[in-house]
DNA sequence: TATGAATGAGCATTCATTCAT
DNA sequence: CATGAATGAATGCTCATTCAT
């Protein structure tokens, strides 16, 4: 899976061949399928990861006992960069693949996996919500539409971030477009 | 282009074939090469026509003039709206393109018009702000990041419905959830 | 012709399209049609173009009365080599030509065509070797085997110094090649 | 290979496609493109062979102690004879590619190869005649431009009973030819 | 005579996938 | 568990040629 990260990285998805891959792992185009059903299973295995581990931090934003609800949103800012840091592409890889043709002849097992794992990560944020409504600090709404517009807004930064790279050939300004959209997010929630 | 959206719709853009396309068409392969430079070329002109629709509706919204800042707020959901309901798979299609190895082959003509069309969007939102601002509607921050903020949000929205189509065969809830994102987004550049 | 010329010289045969041609031309493709049957007779109707120029220049030598066989052996070699500057591309593409596949296609009148002025061409060198047998000056041989063999000699050189340019990108050396196989030609000949 | 030099013989290079061969070859046509990088590189593998193998022939000649100068020439004609006998289609494409734009095209690797071949059997030649030279038997001149002559006349003679073939369908005169020409070049070069 | 848009058969090349070892 | 040679279906693209105007 890092040979792969790597590859995909370089040559994005589409360009990148098993052969590419199996070289860089230094195994033979035979091996990858002993452990990957197929190219696109072997693709949708790295976004899993990535997307565990952003429902890992989202969960651990969610679980601080000690926090008010306001810091956890900028808690939750933190985190995504975090996961972002992690690995950009394989990152925007992710929200692309959820609404691509690939998802479409995915094994059912990888899509319920994939399905759960978003679930999880907007449930997380819905708590986090949750509690501020009740604590009064959070606007009366419901939780998981606030969960799913932070997460749009999330993605969204990612995937206008990464086109302003491609076509200026801009520098990295995601911080500050995370920090400033968060900002917005923030006032918009609170009471 | 009128085939070729149906096609891809169908199809999904990398399954989709010229001669498919062709068919569709009623011409003969080689014809769709007297207008197309080649495939992507002929993706991403699609995406071009969505963009300028929208940009059109954008800047219409800014012309206004009796339109209070915060009603122009209500008329760019409406106008996104309008755009998503135009053609959602060309539009979702569009805001992948922008961050996708595409780009790279593509002529810098069609890349110059991606990127001033994009640029023109903004600046037509951005516009809308400052004004907000300069009568004091709106909080006081950079007019530019402020409209970015929005296109994120209404890109990620697009790209999570999608995906919750895919993934869960939900109905179409867009609608609510831009209602809904736009209400946070409203209230969080309110003075 | 004259458009096709400089095409071809520019991308070689196989790699010049009809269309390129026409532009060229300042016609269309389908005009290229009223005049020529298919490319590949457009492309060796240059052929024949430069067979005739070669042809009447080596009868000009013939007829040249007060010439000694050997200075005529000369004097064909200056015929050449002029054949050669007035166009080496077209020159090289018809010594290819005659043994190629292009032939196996071609219309018998044009087939008939070269093969009379090819035949032309070395009776014209025959008739000067028969003339210094008779003279007592050249070795007694069946003058049409003399004359094959400085064709052959010919051919031979203008594509070894085509090959010799391409691979070591080495300057044109034709002039010292020629005179230095004529020299032995002549020398092989004299009685 | 032998598939290949089958079906070129047969179609010609341009209208020979890759699948016939594959077919000839009892193999699919991806596995060609394990061992040749494209058409282009296989076709040029088959003219390798021959100049390898007249290389060997020439280099062979060279190197009998015993035999006289004036012997070599002799049994130079022989060697190139055996040659033409061992593959004629593949010696006429050998010679049509060194001037051709496939040249252009070929790794350089392929390119170095042919170039080191082609010097290496016309170096063989010039030590033959140097050694002539120093024995007196042949005129003092630059080794090397004999042997391109020698060259020269061996192409020449071959292209041109190729196109005699082709244009009068005239018997294999090749070997008559080929005495002849020999025997002017010999008295030729003769101190 | 000239056009040039349309054709569509044709082909090189790719690459995910398999399977005998 | 690993291999890697072989596969062969799939497809983007070309371009000589035509024909209605």
């Amino acid at each position: 899976m890092i040979a792969a990260k790597r590859v995909f990285s370089l040559k994005g998805f589409n360009k990148a061949t098993m052969e590419d891959i199996a070289n860089e792992a230094e195994l033979s185009p035979g091996t990858l399928y002993l452990y990957f059903k197929n190219k696109d299973e072997l693709c949708v295995s790295l976004s899993l990861r990535i997307l565990q581990y952003l429902n890992i931090k989202l969960k651990h934003v969610g679980s601080e006992k000690d926090l008010e609800p306001e810091r956890k949103i900028e808690a939750l800012k933190e985190a995504m960069y975090d996961v972002y840091e992690f690995d950009p592409l394989i990152l925007i890889n992710m929200f692309h693949l959820q609404s691509n043709e690939i998802l479409k002849n995915l094994s059912p097992q990888l899509v319920s996996n994939i399905k759960e794992l978003s679930a999880s990560s907007i449930k997380a944020m819905a708590d986090i919500f949750e509690e501020g409504i009740k604590k009064n600090v959070f606007i009366d709404k419901n939780p998981l539409a606030l969960a799913e517009t932070l997460w749009a807004l999330f993605s969204g930064i990612i995937l206008l971030e990464e086109s302003k790279r491609l076509i200026d050939g801009n520098k990295d300004y995601l911080k500050l477009t995370l920090e400033s959209a968060f900002e917005i997010f923030a006032r918009g929630i609170k009471r």
